[in-house]
DNA sequence: TATGAATGAGTCTTCATTCAT
DNA sequence: AATGAATGAAGACTCATTCAT
């Protein structure tokens, strides 16, 4: 997304205010449904202005799927190729998917509801993105088949039902909600790693290996 | 639903279909992104005549909404009230659930990403219906845990896991895809069983209940 | 330009008017300068119903070139094949170029001015009638210096002068000025014709044999 | 054109080169299609200094009337007074013009197509520069008439016949075109006199005259 | 039953211009 | 001498809806 060159200092800060704004109108009403006026009025500018900032009403949508893909892209890349056991590569997978849906509740509810807005190229490079994040999970779920901890199932439905239980999380969370995405997973694993794992997998181990992890390589 | 008056045979029938298309279309395009000549060039009528079937576009939306509810809500009470173990109840459930998602993905997706776009009283009848229904998931896995089959845990937390492993499988569900209803049941039960049952609890013993269940009561 | 099935008796009439309109404002302004509220004004429409007979702004612009391409092609492929003398058929070529001139001003000023405003298909269509017609100007001039009657010149520059001379008659003609088609004609034609004619050519005699053409061959 | 005061010593060579850039974009684009931004863009300035330079649009399109214009008119009356034959200041004049058309390509675009959005007092003037070189055009033809060289014509005419031949070259003409002005002028000369000239006129005879004359008054 | 015609507010976006710095 | 930020009217176009026929 080339912007035309040669702003000031306080361009980009505003510019990502605006973003904030209308990802809380998006989220509230449907994208298709807002109006760049009702953003205009919410960010206090003019039409006029307000493109000065934003370019276009698509593009206000391509950031605030970025917003949510690239981070969890960087994380996910960088958990799949730890060197540890998948079963808690999944568990560290999990909470910091958890952390990204609770951290900006109304970008996902616009990046669940409505990439479909999205034409051309911003469509194209956001369904290659989420493939990619749900080929990290599935590999996961398979080096866990290969490494005993848990029985053969068919992949791909394990990878699907990992996504539903965590995905579907927006619906119903609320930023001041009762539960955290540290407890969130932890619930999440033990209903889905109680599901697919072996018989005779210790389940309850997991959660003292995470303690563990996080204290040898804190974040 | 306010309908004109005094209408021959076949106009039931024709508004049925229009129904129809017109989820096929907001499913494909959203609520707010799908026009109304849109419809009318489907369904193979002029706008005036679209509207002497409809009365407004609103109203589109409500129905879908009830062709979801209605029949998931009556088979939700007729199971909530049978007289067998909560655990094969929420089995049961669980495939009802997504009988009717399957049946009907293109008015579920609808239902999941549009329903806010219903206002005023067709809004707070929605909102009811729907609670009635995660009462009555709660309901039967705090029976669950009274029974003593489950552990005790966070009913509302358990609830929501059933949501959210059901109800987001629109999102990746296909009309031809490779599993049907009874077989995502048999594997989402055993997954949220697993994770949710007392130790000792024979997990394996369900589906010969259900098999039981259905031979003794046949749909 | 396929238009929308079904449409009443005075559909096209009305659609035909508002052309009219929008001409006169086009050549009035030009089609950047004029705005589409302006031409709804002056059909007495609001917007909606301008677009219901209009489709765009860009088609009026098309319907508005062809209504100048349409007749001129077809005249032009007509006097084009005649079995005559090629001064002859230039002389009737260069009458109707000026009939359709004449007869609608204001097309003629769009037409000259703002084809640069059509985009591609409708822009390489127009490109290509005007072509056809440059070409059938080009080869009646080459057939009258084949016949001898002309001498030899550069084929093109005989052609841009032809059409310099006629083309350019909208910056000055009104609609009830003092010279009427068949007289321009007849004055345009003697310039050109003393100019490219070989020595000894009769130019005088022309305009006996275009007389004595008519008689023969009734419009 | 009121320009703001005090300015530095490259103001006006700066100015001269944005008009010199905004010219070649309204030839291209239209004055009415082409923004503001544009033409900063090809000149390099953002907005603010751009409108130090041009002080509003409707400058620009003045001052590129006034390129044309100025030197037009300054050439105009110079061979309006000259002691010779008016055959000869016509063709004179037809070359200047045809000089001019040729040099400044862009800006006779401009000049056709887009005076028409000039308001109020600049609109006048510039009506009144292009009544006074038809007025001449015109003053030289009755001359000729006068002095015998030419047939008795209409006057007003004949003047139309010669700005028809000359003005709608810039519609064809090419910056690398074949053709130089005074090749041009030599062959639309050649055909208006012919057809404008008494019955045993000496057509041939004139380009010498010009070559004689050029030799006696270098430019 | 069904239609075509009409509406006017609403859609996203671009415009020429201004002005504090 | 130049900039970035702001404006608000205007740009073309679409919308859900109504109604006489």
């Amino acid at each position: 997304m080339p912007r035309p060159p040669g702003h000031g200092p306080g361009y980009e800060v505003k510019r990502q205010e605006i973003i904030d704004q209308a990802a809380a109108l998006f989220a509230k009403q449907g994208y298709a449904a807002t109006g760049i006026a009702e953003i205009g009025q919410v960010a206090g500018l003019a039409k006029g202005a307000l493109y000065y900032y934003i370019g276009s009403k698509e593009n206000l949508l391509v950031e605030i799927q970025d917003r949510v893909l690239r981070p969890l892209l960087t994380a996910a890349r960088r958990i799949a190729t730890l060197d540890e056991d998948p079963v808690l590569r999944l568990r560290l997978l999990s909470e910091t998917l958890l952390d990204i849906i609770l951290a900006r509740l109304d970008h996902i509810w616009v990046y669940e509801h409505d990439y479909r807005h999205l034409r051309g190229a911003n469509r194209a490079r956001l369904l290659r993105q989420r493939r990619e994040f749900e080929r990290i999970v599935l590999d996961l779920l398979s080096a866990a088949m290969d490494s005993g901890a848990f029985r053969r199932l068919d992949p791909r439905l394990a990878m699907l039902q990992f996504l539903n239980l965590h995905n579907h999380t927006y619906q119903w969370a609320r930023p001041d909600g009762p539960w955290d995405a540290a407890f969130l997973s932890r619930e999440y694993c033990a209903t889905l790693i109680s599901g697919f794992c072996s018989p005779g997998y210790d389940v309850a181990d997991l959660e003292q290996r995470v303690a563990a992890f996080r204290a040898r390589v804190p974040a």
